[in-house]
RNA sequence: GGCGCCAUAGCCAAGUGGUAAGGCAGAGGUCUGCAAAACCUUUAUUCCCCAGUUCAAAUCUGGGUGGCGCCUCCA
């Protein structure tokens, strides 16, 4: 597969360190709020890197972190009169739900900062003998990119112009506008950890360096991310590690777009953002979620209200063919032989999706493939007789393999045997045979309250549970 | 100032040299007691503008216009 990696600016073929091995490590949420749908894009998008990969037979070990400690977690901290860990815990249990709701899969770990402080001092220390960087007066340590030639590679900026633009704050123990904290010495009240250097608490970019090193090793496969970290926070990353591993840090960087409001960028200081959570109540989760794919990961997208219903309607055509496909399985019939035709038809359908998905996760195109496969369902079943038990079979399977990638399609009501749903629907077979059109109506109207959609086919009636 | 990205129908969005996928919305039709779902037909002679290269350009080159991002916490 092909993938576009920031670091050279173009699309690659993917080579694995280990050849049937992935190692990704993805940048996760600071937890101090519920997180916003511009956060949600990394999180989908890479979720479906990983399935993508899982599908294809790599065996993933997918990490992301929890930022746990930091100035906005303190901060809220003390407007909720609270401390970190509390503050910290509740937004990684909130974190979960959204998560959830948008079908993402669980890392294989999802470390926290505070878990890993033996590890981040470790790495300070190595990269301060090695006079990549220093203690200042205060407490505090910083990295000196100047000692890094590399710095720079990633964002692809000369480290002098670099230099220029970085801003030297007020007080600040830096030898150089470029140096940053790998370990901020406690103030008072904050909370703190031991270290060679006094009490204090780590720098962000260290933890991803300290995490990434301690769970995937020294070289990892995949790096992934907003493309709103690829400076400083990427940069840095690189640095740390390969100033402590003399090794490459990471092969592929893999850099997502921006979910936009008006064009501009969703951020929490511009305050346009919406969170997951109430977009989740207008619409539903699997909306957000379709949303990402049905534009590559890498282009921006402009978030309003009429996309979001565009998403909604997009998906009950997916949902819709899936619970004919069910209907048309119950009311088969045949079990003899299976056609080749059909297994010509759905092995060409999924060598399309790969196709898609290969290219550096075209997930538009691969959507685009699953509605095809949806037409040609609808339009003939793919030229199978209806009648046949085992292609039906086979188509939906198919169906959900290709959609299981994707993680959508996560939302189907099954149906659970309802006596008074049975009884309802009889009597209103039975109006309709005496032509009682008002007493069928009421009837459909009453199942429809009770969140039952009816349909009549010349199979007969078709009952779905009402998709909320 | 440095670096970079983007511009395709009413909306969303693929397509990076061979004659414009897919979805949503709209219009008309078929089916239906009415619906629903589905199907059929229809919706860009053209891809921001200008020039160039080429037998051939939405795709490549140059210029222009408009929008955005990073360089500072941020997915």
């Amino acid at each position: 597969m092909r993938l576009y990696n920031t670091l050279t600016g173009k699309k690659e073929e993917f080579k694995p360190i280990n050849s049937d091995e992935v190692k990704i490590y993805a940048c996760g949420p600071t937890v101090y709020n519920y997180i916003h749908i511009g956060n949600a894009r990394p999180i989908c998008v890479f979720d479906i890197l990983r399935r993508y990969m899982e599908y294809i037979g790599y065996k993933v070990t997918f990490v992301q972190n929890f930022t746990d400690i930091d100035d906005k977690i303190i901060k809220k901290a003390i407007e909720e009169k609270s401390d970190y860990k509390t503050v910290s815990e509740n937004y990684i249990k909130e974190y979960k739900k959204d998560a959830g709701g948008l079908n993402v899969k669980e890392a294989t770990i999802h470390p926290k900062a505070t878990e890993n402080i033996d590890s981040i001092i470790n790495m300070i220390s190595k990269l301060i003998e090695d006079n990549f960087a220093y203690v200042a007066d205060n407490g505090d340590v910083y990295f000196r990119p100047k000692n890094f030639s590399d710095y720079g590679k990633l964002s692809h900026q000369p480290i002098e112009e670099l230099q220029a633009g970085a801003r030297i704050g007020i007080g600040e123990e830096k030898e150089n506008a470029l140096d940053f904290a790998l370990w901020k010495s406690a103030k008072p009240g904050e909370p703190s950890w031991d270290s060679p250097w006094g009490k204090g608490r780590p720098g962000w970019h260290i933890e991803c360096s300290a995490m990434a090193g301690r769970y995937l090793g020294k070289t990892i496969d995949i790096h992934c991310g907003g493309q709103d970290l690829i400076f400083p926070h990427h940069e840095n990353e690189i640095a740390q590690s390969e100033c402590c591993n003399k090794v490459n840090f990471a092969n592929y960087w893999l850099h997502n777009g921006y979910i936009n409001v008006d064009s501009k960028k969703m951020s929490k200081s511009l305050n346009n953002f919406f969170t997951v959570r109430d977009v989740a109540q207008k619409y539903g989760y699997e909306p957000i979620r379709y949303l990402m794919i049905a534009s590559h990961y890498r282009s921006p997208i402009n978030y309003s209200k009429e996309i979001m219903e565009q998403c909604k309607s997009a998906l009950e055509r997916i949902y819709n063919c899936r619970e004919n496909l069910d209907f048309a399985f119950e009311n088969a019939q045949d079990n003899s032989s299976e056609d080749v035709e059909v297994q010509n038809k759905i092995n060409e359908y999924k060598s399309k999706f790969i196709e898609a998905m290969d290219d550096d996760l075209n997930t538009a195109d691969a959507l685009a493939v699953i509605f095809e496969l949806i037409k040609d369902i609808n339009k003939n079943m793919l030229g199978a007789d209806k009648n046949n038990k085992k292609d039906i079979k086979k188509i939906i399977s198919i169906f959900d393999e290709l959609a299981g990638v994707l993680g959508i399609l996560y939302n189907r009501k099954s149906k659970t045997n309802d006596d008074e749903i049975e009884n309802l629907i009889k009597l209103r077979n039975e109006a309709r045979k005496n032509r009682d059109w008002k007493t069928a109506d009421e009837i459909r109207n009453k199942l429809n309250e009770m969140n039952v959609v009816i349909e009549d086919t010349p199979q007969g009636v078709k009952w779905t549970i009402k998709r909320s």
